[in-house]
DNA sequence: ACCTAATGTTGCC
DNA sequence: TGGCAACCCTTAGG
């Protein structure tokens, strides 16, 4: 497949000059800047050294402001655009897509690690994700049966992969009915086929995904974005969602009707200094409380049936956003909340005030998530937006560094709901980790963002799941708390992924995946044209059957190659 | 195939 | 603390 390069020509653009308009736009400065420089574009062929380059363009800039005052008059003046990197804004290179392979700017920092001297290209922690790691050692933390257990598996399977880990098959069921992006995902926890999804709308989605045109959508619960949804821990039916609209939610799953846990918004819009917006929230069956956070640093405990709420305690730096809260799944007064103040911290919830953290995580970036193991609860995973994951391997030794960073490609991105990594909770070991990828990668002629399966006892990429029609980002991810499935926010399609039954045994070292699964076509521009944007499982996919064979790609895996 | 709107948040000064 | 610029791999729709 010959690489093609997005932009083939660079136009003539003819301006037209707002005679009475006083002020210039940045627009119109930087094309005014290309107009000088194109004087000398037909000379412009020596190897300028990088700062005769920067005092040309300052020259240029110098100019063309006053240039821009003596041709105010002037109407209108066609110009070229010269190449220019559009992300250091210099000429004599060019970052950006050449074909389905990006190329990065060469005089950034490199996008994937942040470390200067190279690219994403050549950078070590692309080729291995396990670069620089050091394995956690066997003896780790485990209880003595999961030690067993995993002495049992050993026998059999060198590393920890469940069988699911590298499908020889998967199928993925793709729905959408958001309108905007998705920002969380929530398996139902006792109906295995039922996954619910928030939107950055406010929106919550409820989808039987095995029949997959059985899907609800209630649109009244929330005025804007939904930031975390949990079920009640007593009543399955019921599930609590937080919002930046300030309010905690209690929704019947059936009837869509709402009630409201808390408000900290009662006297409505008083302006943006006062606004609070809930983010982190977690359930606390012991104690049957609603743990939240806000946008100011506070959290407050709700008791589920007084509805009564606590004053709120300063867990983060004061005017900081507090966006996850994870309680220990072992150890229920053990809380751990995590914010852009750059801390994930841990708390013990029978002695909360300012300052009384039992542990402070320092990280380099805004922590987008904070989870404790979910069967011991021992261990801690991080997702920072310094592109790295980290892990504490025991809550109980020494935390004053991680066990081990992992670097991965999670970027923040305005567009994009933050990357959180999450855990197996079937993985006995307690190491299998699911994250979208923000880079992506060439796939036989096709960009795509692939959801990496990460081993975070070794850094290891133990398997990526991409499908040649999904070219979206996906930033949401959640595992099945029971079955050998994945779910999947991107954009505003949700995807449930699951292994086929296998009908012959693949090369172990293939992954081999089944596209098929989204649509490519051409879309009603309507947006609540519901049924029309179903699709069902990719076997079942009419659209890869009717007009094209079905498309199945083998990918390798990108692992230590 | 190209263009553009929608969209906030982060980090630095 | 407030203000402000930057933000590189967005996505959908026209």
């Amino acid at each position: 497949m010959a690489p093609q390069t997005r932009k083939t020509s660079f136009p003539k653009i003819v301006i037209e000059r707002e005679t009475e308009s006083e002020q210039s736009s940045s627009e119109e400065e930087e094309e005014d800047e290309e107009l000088d420089e194109e004087e000398d574009d037909g000379v412009f062929t020596r190897n300028a050294t990088e700062e005769e380059e920067e005092e040309e363009e300052e020259a240029a800039a110098a100019k063309s402001v006053s240039n821009s005052k003596k041709m105010k008059e002037k109407a209108p003046i066609t110009i070229s655009l010269k190449k220019v990197c559009k992300v250091c804004k210099r000429s004599g290179h060019q970052a950006g897509f050449q074909g389905a392979t990006y190329i990065d700017c060469p005089m950034k920092p490199c996008f994937l690690c942040k470390m200067p001297g190279h690219t994403t290209m050549n950078c070590p922690h692309r080729v291995a994700t396990e670069y620089g790691v050091i394995p956690a050692p066997q003896r780790s933390t485990r209880s003595s049966v999961d030690y067993v257990f995993g002495r049992q598996q050993m026998t059999r399977i060198p590393k920890i992969k469940p069988s699911f880990v590298i499908p020889d098959l998967v199928s993925c069921a793709v729905i959408r009915y958001h309108s905007r992006r998705v920002t969380c995902l929530e398996f139902h926890p006792t109906n295995n086929n039922i996954l619910l999804s928030g939107d950055k709308k406010g929106q919550l989605g409820v989808w039987d995904y095995v029949k997959v045109h059985e899907k609800t959508v209630y649109g009244n619960v929330h005025s804007c974005i939904l930031n975390n949804l949990r079920f009640s821990p007593t009543n399955d039916g019921t599930v609590y969602a937080a919002s930046s609209d300030g309010t905690i939610s209690c929704t019947d799953l059936e009837t869509g009707l709402s009630q409201q846990l808390m408000d900290l918004n009662p006297n409505g819009w008083q302006g943006p200094s006062s606004w609070r917006m809930l983010y982190g929230m977690d359930v606390n069956m012991e104690k049957n409380l609603v743990l939240i956070a806000d946008n100011f640093g506070f959290l407050y405990l709700v008791d589920i049936r007084t509805k009564n709420t606590g004053e709120g305690i300063l867990i983060h730096k004061k005017g900081s956003k507090v966006v996850g809260l994870h309680c220990n799944p072992v150890h229920p007064e053990l809380l751990l909340s995590c914010g852009n103040d750059h801390f994930a911290r841990i708390w013990d919830i029978r002695q909360l005030e300012a300052g009384s953290s039992l542990h402070d995580l320092v990280h380099r970036r805004v922590v987008n998530s904070a989870y404790f193991s979910p069967r011991s609860g021992t261990k801690i995973l991080t997702t920072s937006q310094d592109n790295r994951l980290r892990v504490w391997d025991s809550i109980f030794g020494n935390l004053d560094s991680p066990s081990r960073e992992i670097v991965h490609s999670h970027d923040f991105n305005r567009h994009l709901t933050p990357f959180r990594a999450e855990w197996d909770p079937k993985d006995p070991f307690e190491s299998l980790v699911v994250i979208g990828r923000y880079i992506s990668e060439n796939y036989n002629g096709i960009a795509l963002h692939p959801i990496d399966f990460i081993d975070v006892s070794s850094g290891q990429l133990v398997a990526e799941v991409m499908d040649p029609n999904i070219v979206t980002i996906s930033p949401v991810n959640k595992f099945h708390p029971r079955d050998d499935v994945l779910a999947s926010g991107s954009s505003r399609s949700l995807f449930i992924w699951k292994p086929k039954v296998k009908e012959h045994q693949q090369e172990k070292t293939n992954f081999i995946f089944c596209g098929a699964a989204g649509k490519k076509g051409k879309r009603k521009s309507g947006e609540d044209s519901d049924d029309d944007d179903d699709e069902s499982f990719a076997s079942k996919g009419k659209k890869s059957n009717t007009k094209k064979p079905t498309r199945t790609r083998h990918y390798n895996l990108k692992v230590g190659s």
